[in-house]
Order: structure tokens, then sequence, then C-alpha cells
DNA sequence: ATGTCCCTGACCCAGGGA
């Protein structure tokens, strides 16, 4: 019986935040990193970085580079990697996946990065949201035909908080991208069209407090402390009971150059 | 709460996206 430590983590931009990226590998020592907004095209990854610090498996789409874009980058082997389309959008680079481990314990981890949505939370006439609302529905049909028989994981930045206490304010946030009631139940259908279970509110109670995301414009993130929890961990009901060790590493909302988002780690037995 | 940061494309700044 061993542990597989795996983290999530919102970079924006993962070549100019290169060195954080390897502060996390040193520091947190995840096995695997998955990745959302690396901005960078396949061709442009630090590949080399990474694998000199052991990391020689590494799993890309990153488009045309300029927005969006994931990644999954491992000391364990990837097997049978896939990206899927959602949408209907081409050049669109919102999600990957890959089976770690082998035999009885094999896994399938889909990385997500769920559209934003822009400002205004009417589909009508925003078609940005329209977009994350459509987005989100296609999970929902996809995830459950998706194991192949294995059990999953999903992890990223799924860019909705579902909970009252996932957000600094629920009344100030409530017609707010990320936490209208549309996004979240829409979240949450995602969520129980599997079963999945979401690790952090496994071991953090809901009424707690808990965010993963703290905006730049915000003078002092950590003192005004308006976040959100935007990044998720959420595993098969057949594997919930094999994950522990939950994390948000608030600190790296700190590391030089800072991302927005602050990484997400678990520990799952295999 | 209109603030900050990163991208691209074109040229050291504007506009889009988050």
């Amino acid at each position: 019986m061993r542990q597989v430590k795996i983290a999530t983590w919102n970079i924006n931009s993962v070549r100019m935040r290169r060195l954080i990226v390897e502060r996390l590998l040193n520091e947190a020592a995840p096995d695997v990193l998955f990745l959302q907004e690396t901005k960078c095209q396949d061709g442009q990854f630090p590949v080399a970085d990474f694998r000199k610090l052991g990391y020689d498996h590494v799993a890309l789409n990153g488009g045309r580079g300029g927005y969006h874009g994931v990644a999954i980058v491992s000391r364990l082997p990837l097997a049978d990697v896939q990206v899927r389309e959602f949408c209907e959008k081409v050049g669109d680079p919102r999600h990957i996946s890959a089976v770690i481990g082998e035999g009885n314990s094999a896994f399938r981890v889909h990385n997500f990065y769920v559209p934003a949505g822009g400002d205004e939370p009417d589909a009508t006439i925003n078609p940005k949201f329209d977009h994350k609302l459509r987005f989100l529905d296609e999970m929902k049909d996809f995830l459950p035909t998706a194991g192949g028989g294995l059990p999953d994981v999903v992890v990223g930045d799924l860019n909705v908080a579902p909970h009252e206490h996932d957000v600094w304010s629920h009344k100030a946030l409530m017609k707010i991208v990320s936490h209208t009631p549309i996004e979240c139940e829409k979240l949450e259908a995602v969520r129980s069209s599997v079963g999945y279970v979401d690790i952090a509110r496994r071991f953090v109670p809901l009424e707690e407090k808990l965010y993963s995301w703290w905006s730049y414009r915000a003078k002092d993130w950590r003192a005004a402390d308006k976040g959100r929890r935007l990044d998720h961990i959420w595993a098969h009901p057949n594997m919930a009971a094999r994950v522990s060790d939950f994390r948000i590493l608030k600190d790296a909302r700190d590391w030089d150059r800072p991302s927005d988002h602050a990484p997400v780690v678990v520990s799952i037995e295999v």
C-alpha cells in the first residue's frame, strides 16, 4: 500500500511562473501535478526544467498557446492520455485526462479548466456565460460514460464556488459570475451525475469558509480575505475512502510573482 | 470593487481575457 500525492493548480502562465512550479514540486513533492491556464503552446512548455526534478512524464493540451491550456506533469507514468473538445470549440484547450497506476489501483484523472464566464450572468446577452453553462451541461453528459470501467478523479479550476461558505460573502456574490445559483446548481449536477465526493468538504465542514483563489486586485489579499473556492478535487464514490491529506497551499499565493490561485493537494491510496 | 496581471500583435502601447 502506498500513497500517490496529486496537486491541481491554475498557474496563470506556466512560462512566467516556471520557478514557482519548481518550488511546488520541490516543497510539496506531488507525484502528479495538474495545471490549468498554462497559456503555452506545447512546443514552448518547459518540459526540460521539470524533467530535471524527476518529472519525466508530461502530457499537454496547450492549443495555440495564448489562452487557457492544461497540462499534466508527473513522475509516474501516464497511460492512455486523452483530450476532449467541449462545446464544439476548436482551439479551446480545457481538458486532458490520463490513467495513473496499474491493475486494481488504476484510476483516471480528468483535468478541467471550465470557462470563467465573463462578467454578466445572463446567457441571453453574454456569450461567455452561455458557453460556461453549456460546458457544465456537457461535462455532466460526458463524465458518467468517460470512466471506461475505471474509477476517476476530477480536478481543476472549475470556476464555480458552489456553496455558501465557498465565498467570502454569499449575499454579495449571488449575482457575481462564479457563485450565481444557476452555476452552482449546474456544477452540483455535474458532481452528482457520478456521485463524486467533493474532497475539500469531506475534510472541511460546509460551515467553514474555504477558498482557493484570491483576486490580484485586492491591495492586501490575505487581510481582505475575499476569496472563492474555484479549484476542486472530486473522487469517484468507489475511491473516496482512499483519499486523505487534503490541503490548500495558501502560502503559495505569496510566493514570488504568484498565481491568483493556490494549489490544492490530496493523497490517494493505491 | 474598475482594481491587477498576463497574453497577443504590433511596436514600447492597446485590447482581450480572467
